[in-house]
DNA sequence: ATTACTGCAAATCATTTGCAGTTCG
DNA sequence: CGAACTGCAAATGATTTGCAGTAAT
């Protein structure tokens, strides 16, 4: 039977607060403020849980490290090629649909672009 | 100024032919009966070269080994979680279309599925 | 001749894993 | 108690990199 254990109830929470993709070690660094002890083997064990059990998305964006999502309602992201930054994309109830019709409903959908901050940056600069 | 060697054109010629999705790994076996001497490292550098060229794309799609594809034209990507297969999915014009209303002309489209292969194995189980 | 590229082997570094001890149910 | 989980540190393995030599222009 499964043990829910503190360790796994902070990384999962962490992740539901934070809209920012972490990787693993930021995930370990926020949640050291809680749990001071935590392992960062700890946190790579519990978000791979959390994946399995469809409570995380894992996204392997730019191959290198890991991020991950708390929040697994479909939408797509948005890498910035300036600042590095996963921003989340919402899609309308039409585009999921649209999506779904072309390969299924597991669907990974991801831009390189600029963010809306470092685009605003650029048209200041012109 | 740019030197194009033939370890170079091996490798475009290889990803070219091929609509496998290959590992570097499975690109150097299959580079290494025209160039014997290739080494891996080399392989990397010049997919690394061919990427950054646009000739090629990188798929970081399951967070094991990256893949390569020499094919750029806009299309989709099914990754069966039975074999572990990549296959292209083709994209009619609307669907480009759609896509890059979502979120600009660089996207990255996969899903995990069941490829048409092992469709067909799991119907016949039945 | 000069610059770009190679093969080789060692380094890097994100992620995983083995283990002895701990916590949860 | 027994199973599931932890912290720690070491192992793993894909990719990168430094370097001395080679090839392309």
């Amino acid at each position: 039977m499964k043990n829910y254990s503190r360790q796994r109830e902070a990384v999962s929470l962490y992740i539901q607060r934070v809209y920012s993709h972490p990787t693993a070690e930021e995930i370990y660094k926020g949640v050291r403020r809680i749990l001071p002890n935590i392992s960062l083997g700890t946190v790579y064990r519990n978000l791979n849980d959390l994946v399995k059990d469809k409570e995380a998305l894992i996204l392997h964006i730019d191959g290198d490290k890991d991020r991950y999502d708390g929040h697994t309602t479909p939408h797509a992201h948005l890498r910035c090629f300036n600042c590095g930054k996963v921003e989340d994309v919402f899609l309308s109830e039409k585009q999921i649909e649209l999506l779904t019709e072309i390969g299924g409903k597991n669907f990974n959908l991801e831009y390189s672009d600029l963010c809306s901050e470092c685009k605003i940056k650029n048209k200041k600069e012109k």
